[in-house]
RNA sequence: GGCCCCGUAGCUCAGCUGGAUAGAGCAACGGUUUCCUAAACCGUAGGUCAUCAGUUCAAAUCUGAUCGGGGUCACCA
């Protein structure tokens, strides 16, 4: 049972039979790196921080090195200029790792890190009466991702969509709705009416400033439980969450909560009692505020001059709310990079008031997506519809299929799972953090870097393995020493690290290139050389090849993307 | 202006805790199919890692400044 670890112990321990006087186990742990080509062996050991102390030139310390070292456990050990390249028993490392993931099965890679702890991730949180657009497409989906992450490492996530279901926006909308617009329309289809209502009343709006007081009237009308106003609310509500259902059933993400901000209506009283029990709370220019000027932020505004309760109010009710239902062990917010100022001050009030677990919300951001390098506006009409685009997806996925895989049963169910694909996976594979300018083409593309190719990869191995016509046999021979395979296997004993790392940054993206990296060495390794051929190493290779399949599905699972068996 | 993020090939981006000739994909050009799906594979071409200075045996990677792009800076969320 070994793994990537005890390897790398088992090298530390070689090295350090011949270096106890200068350099503990730690430190040639953390000296030891993996070079960049294979060609340089497995593991590599620099000498430079020798050539103080033995007064000699890294390259002879290098060689004197080779000659002192036990190889028995090893292919070869070479120097290599400065280094003391590891190279390791490829058939054995095989056979290792291979039994380790059919051993393991799906749960190859998990961890019990997390203890079970629960972990509340706020994600999605699209507005009622909007349309979802490219930028909720990514809170969703890192935030469904790191929940499939969080889960294999050992925690109990809890996604929950914090729908913007709350707000002076729906007064407005009350407000054009009563002059624009028709129960009729809005049944026929609701959101894109809502949305024409929302748009034109901002255009209005423009000339005629009344509109917005009209609209803070009817929003503070409903804040006071109008019966009309209440009415019309519950069924925008209503209506919107039926149309996000349809998006989230084809994402194929589900919820543990929809407690949007209305639902801490009732929760905020307390937090600004609280906050006046313990003198937080002081006033200015007529609002109330917590002053942050000792964390360097700007103030917390709880309370506009008329009274009405804003946005860090509501933040803070589920903050605290989430942290007694749950007991979290992180709460994680999956929200864009310019909310980053607010969770600096949402966390500075909550210690300020003595919450120490604010430390454990985790503020998780995203890169802002733009369209023709201007930022996206629903007020301006300025949006990239979702659905728009998981449409043109699966269109595309039908006509590539019609194009070179005619007779494939099921094509439209393999054509949503490969266009849906294509635009989950285009969206996790960078760093969060980058930002990018949405273009259509370079979403629904599916050839080169892409979920796509990810899927084809893994269609492929199942292909073969129909062929075959039967498993690897798990008791049979796993000692694979073919070079061309090599760096597949040791891509393949990678994975539970890559886990544990993409969960440690809150980044799926390295599972996502991580995905990529293994479908291109097995991609190589399946155009040159043939994998069913009878000779005694057929059933290594057929166990490569499972093992390969087995965990990209588990990859392509944990960021969200289905993994069809033909394509 | 203050604070935050970013600046690597024509374009989109990798590069983990500093280490051996800076890597992919797309686009361009050329090649591979009587053989397990060519949504693939191979090759050619393409870079003063924004600039300058510092720390170090070693800097794309760490520190500071400068330039450039984006975000944000109280009654939206």
């Amino acid at each position: 049972m070994e793994d990537n670890m005890d390897i790398k112990t088992t090298i530390v321990n070689t090295l350090h039979a011949a270096l106890a006087d200068e350099l503990d186990h730690d430190q040639i742990n953390e000296l030891l790196e993996v070079p960049k080509s294979s060609k340089l062996g497995d593991y590599a050991f620099p000498t430079f921080v020798l050539a103080k102390t033995r007064h000699q030139a890294p390259q002879q310390i290098a060689q004197a090195l080779v000659a002192e070292l036990d190889h028995a456990p090893y292919e070869k050990i070479e120097a290599n200029g400065a280094y003391v390249n590891f190279f390791l028993d490829k058939g054995e490392f095989a056979e290792a790792t291979l039994a380790d993931i059919f051993n393991e099965g799906d749960h190859y890679g998990d961890a019990t890190l997390g203890e079970n702890g629960n972990v509340p991730i706020d994600m999605s949180s699209p507005n009622i009466a909007k349309p979802m657009s490219m930028g909720h497409l990514r809170s969703t989906v890192i935030g469904n991702a790191l929940a499939n992450i969080y889960a294999k490492i050992g925690y109990h996530p809890i996604k929950i969509n914090y729908l913007g279901d709350w707000g002076t926006q729906f007064g407005k909308l009350i407000v054009a709705y009563h002059k624009w617009g028709s129960e009729a329309e809005i049944k026929a289809d609701p959101i894109s009416n809502l949305l024409k209502y929302y748009v034109r009343f901002h255009a209005e709006a423009e000339k005629d400033p009344e509109l917005d007081d009209e609209g803070r009237a009817w929003f503070k009308k409903l804040e006071d439980g109008d019966p009309e106003a209440t009415h019309l609310w519950e069924w925008f509500r209503r209506l919107s969450l039926a149309e996000f259902q349809k998006i989230y059933d084809r994402l194929g993400i589900q919820f543990d909560s929809f407690n949007g901000e209305a639902y801490y209506n009732d929760k905020m009283d307390p937090i600004v009692d609280d906050l006046k029990a313990k003198n937080l709370l002081q006033p200015s220019r007529g609002a109330q505020i917590v002053d942050l000027t000792d964390e360097n932020l700007t103030p917390a505004l709880i309370k506009r001059s008329d009274g009405a309760t804003l946005y860090i109010t509501r933040d803070l009710a589920a903050a605290t709310d989430r942290y007694h239902q749950f007991h979290f062990a992180k709460s994680l917010y999956v929200v864009g990079n310019e909310q980053t100022e607010h969770f600096k001050q949402l966390k500075a009030v909550l210690k300020k008031m003595g919450d120490d677990w604010a430390d454990d919300i985790i503020h998780v951001p995203f890169g802002l997506i733009t369209k023709d390098g201007k930022k996206l506006s629903t007020r301006k009409g300025n949006v990239v519809l979702l659905e728009k685009v998981l449409d043109e997806a699966v269109d595309l996925a039908k006509q590539q299929i019609a194009a070179k895989n005619p007779d494939l049963p099921n094509a439209d169910q393999v054509a949503h799972q490969v266009g849906v694909g294509a635009v989950i996976f285009h969206d996790l594979k960078n760093d969060r953090l980058d930002s990018f300018d949405f273009s259509l083409a370079e979403v629904v593309r599916f050839e080169g870097e892409t979920g796509p190719y990810v899927q084809y990869s893994n269609a492929r191995a199942q292909s073969i393995l129909r062929k075959a016509g039967h498993h690897a046999d798990r008791q049979g021979n796993l000692t694979i020493d073919d070079p061309a395979a090599w760096d597949t296997i040791k891509f393949l004993a990678e994975f539970p690290a890559t886990v544990l790392r993409a969960a440690r940054e809150y980044e799926p993206s390295v599972i996502a290139k991580y995905a990529l990296r293994l479908s291109k060495t097995f991609n190589k390794y399946y155009a040159n050389s043939k994998i069913l051929v009878a000779d005694d190493q057929l059933n290594a290779r057929l166990a490569l090849v499972e093992a390969t399949s087995q965990v990209l599905q588990q990859a392509l699972a944990l960021l969200g993307v289905q993994a069809p068996e033909e394509m």
